[in-house]
DNA sequence: AGGTCGGCCTGGCAGC
DNA sequence: TGCTGCCAGGCCGACC
């Protein structure tokens, strides 16, 4: 599931082989792909454009254009982009740790260009999406929906205490908001929690400034050492190159249901909240107190 | 208005 | 072996 580390990941590879390229041909090969808008429609408004810059914002990738406009791609769960280079490769090196498919299973979208290589969408779920969008719409967009950039220099502890004020939802529901931070998914957002030993059910708004301090660091940390290792490869992620993150075999309590906790011993425990999955330590993962219980009858 | 839950999707896998 | 049914989860819309 890419999250911020993975599609910053993306973007980082991306951006050096895509600026300054053009889109010769554009072909939207699943009308899904780019819902609500038609396949023609989108084909027509991406094809000769000329790419002059490769950002992000969020989980959101952005390939903008000259003029201000912006190709907007959300990978959701199991979206993917392949980078082919013009003799028809997705990547340098040993064949065998590239995706046996080259990026043309599931294929959603293909973006030809004006150099012989090519940009591939593929997406098994179909849950990925793209729109192109001018910069105010692209302001509404965003303001809308994310908060902060965690890894930007305005992520500080003041800036979690005001996002979480008032707020009932657990932690970990809390961080899941993309309002609240963007960029965070149900990997990280358990990641993070355990690095600053708070528990997932924990009242957002029952931080205190210190557990706000060790919760934006927490963020922080689990986030670089994501981008550090290129991402986590639980399912179908892989990067832009078809290559695997290494994240997953660091992962501290994210799918370690009944292993050591790296940091107490104590096994891991799952849960459910709010519908997601949630791993955790009961044992050192207890800075801030649970909802009280309900009494039994 | 914030919180919660179900729906969108399909591949993979457990269980029979 | 092959079928059924459930699970995964980012985001959105409906509902309270």
């Amino acid at each position: 599931m890419p999250e911020l580390p993975e599609v910053e990941t993306i973007r980082r590879q991306l951006e050096p082989d895509l600026v300054g390229r053009r889109f010769d041909r554009v072909e939207v090969l699943d009308h899904y792909f780019s819902k609500p808008s038609s396949a023609s429609g989108f084909e027509q408004a991406a094809t000769g454009r000329e790419v002059t810059d490769v950002g992000r914002r969020g989980k959101y990738l952005l390939i903008e254009f000259a003029d201000g406009e912006a190709m907007v791609i959300h990978l959701r769960m199991t979206g993917n982009l392949v980078l082919v280079d013009p003799e028809g490769h997705t990547g340098p090196g040993d064949a065998r740790i590239y995706r046996q498919d080259d990026g043309t299973r599931h294929l959603k979208a293909r973006f030809h260009l004006d150099d012989g290589g090519e940009l591939r969408f593929t997406d098994p779920r179909r849950f990925g999406r793209g729109f192109i969008a001018g910069p105010e719409e692209l302001d509404t967009y965003f303001a809308a929906r994310l908060g902060p950039e965690p890894l930007s220099e305005g992520f500080t502890a003041e800036a979690l205490a005001t996002a979480s004020e008032g707020r009932t939802a657990p932690l970990k529901s809390f961080l899941l908001d993309q309002k609240a931070v963007a960029g965070i998914g149900n990997i990280y957002a358990d990641e993070a929690l355990h690095r600053a030993s708070l528990h997932p059910l924990s009242p957002a708004g029952s931080m205190k400034p210190d557990h706000q301090s060790a919760l934006r660091d927490g963020i922080v940390a689990a986030l670089e050492r994501g981008l550090d290792l290129g991402g986590a490869s639980i399912d179908d992620y892989r990067d832009a190159r078809g290559e695997s993150g290494q994240m997953q075999d660091e992962f501290l309590v994210h799918r370690r249901e009944g292993r050591p906790c790296p940091r107490c011993g104590e096994a891991i425990t799952r849960i459910v909240v709010g519908g997601r999955s949630t791993y955790f330590c009961g044992s050192c993962q207890s800075r801030l107190r649970r909802r009280p219980r309900r009494k039994k009858a």
